[in-house]
DNA sequence: TCAAATAGTGGGTAAAAGTGGGTAAAAGTG
DNA sequence: CACTTTTACCCACTTTTACCCACTATTTGA
């Protein structure tokens, strides 16, 4: 179950240090196999570890493929999908696509988000961020279980 | 059962020491074990023991995708909440980017709320009692287990 | 009122994590 | 098949963190 946030560097080759507390679960979890892949609605990175992974991308394919929105995202989750390793140093390797499509330069941000990692652009996270935290009590409805909620 | 004000100056590493009183039962409960994320709402923190965190992460990590008020949450609440142990002096470290969110400098107030401690900056903290108290019988609708509640 | 104990505070230091490349092997290309 | 480019692995350096110890302030009890 993986949760909060930090900072890393992305070094000349395009490679993360995946942060030292997560690397015993991942390496005993899937051996250091994971999957990358793109955000849909935002420019950030997915990261699995592979056998979540599978599951998710089971459910993706069943969708029904006349429906453009499920082809819509079949294309664009699977199609980017790629497998990676971590490497001896505790690094993954992201290929150049990925880091353009979310506008991966140096300074990057990775959030933890229970079953995977979301990788951001720091610049456009902290955006995000903020207009997250100005947003308060969005006006769209809210599902039952978000208004029960007691914190 | 937490509950109570303290105040509490942070040191020049960021560190906030646990007021003794609620280190026995922290001790005994989750060996120290805590999380710090933020509240979505006010620039403040919370702090909970792990276990009553976990129980909320999963609660929240359940929430529909694609649902945006839903992502929202995820990225803000599970996204901050930080794994922290109580060090051998009573102490947790707090992070920069926390203590940025709430704009913590030295001075701060910890207030006991039930499962969870929130912490403040002392002087967002009293503008915002005052706040409060100055909004008494604020329009908006009580639900109705506010109604029927007896002091 | 004073002494002893406990709580709170402040840093120094060793160890670990993060970062940056060099080089050899592998893959891709003409 | 030779050459170029990419990838993987390794080592060295820098920064950060966690742990420890020492000092000060406050409370408690005689």
């Amino acid at each position: 179950m993986f949760r909060g946030v930090t900072n890393i560097n992305l070094d000349a080759k395009g490679r993360m240090a995946v942060p030292t507390r997560y690397r015993e679960c991942l390496a005993e979890h899937c051996g250091g196999q994971m999957v990358v892949t793109i955000d849909t609605e935002e420019r950030c990175l997915l990261i699995y570890p592979i056998d979540e992974w599978e599951v998710i991308q089971r459910k993706i394919e069943a969708l029904p493929s006349f429906n453009k929105e499920a082809r819509r995202i079949q294309r664009l989750l699977i199609g980017h999908a790629t497998d990676v390793e971590i490497d001896g140093s505790g690094r993954l390797l992201l290929s150049g696509p990925l880091r353009e499509y979310a506008r991966l330069e140096k300074k990057t941000v990775l959030l933890g988000q229970g079953k995977k990692f979301e990788l951001w652009s720091e610049e456009l996270w902290l955006q995000r961020r903020d207009a997250y935290i100005e947003d308060k009590g969005d006006s769209e409805a809210l599902p039952d279980e978000l208004l029960s909620l007691s914190l």
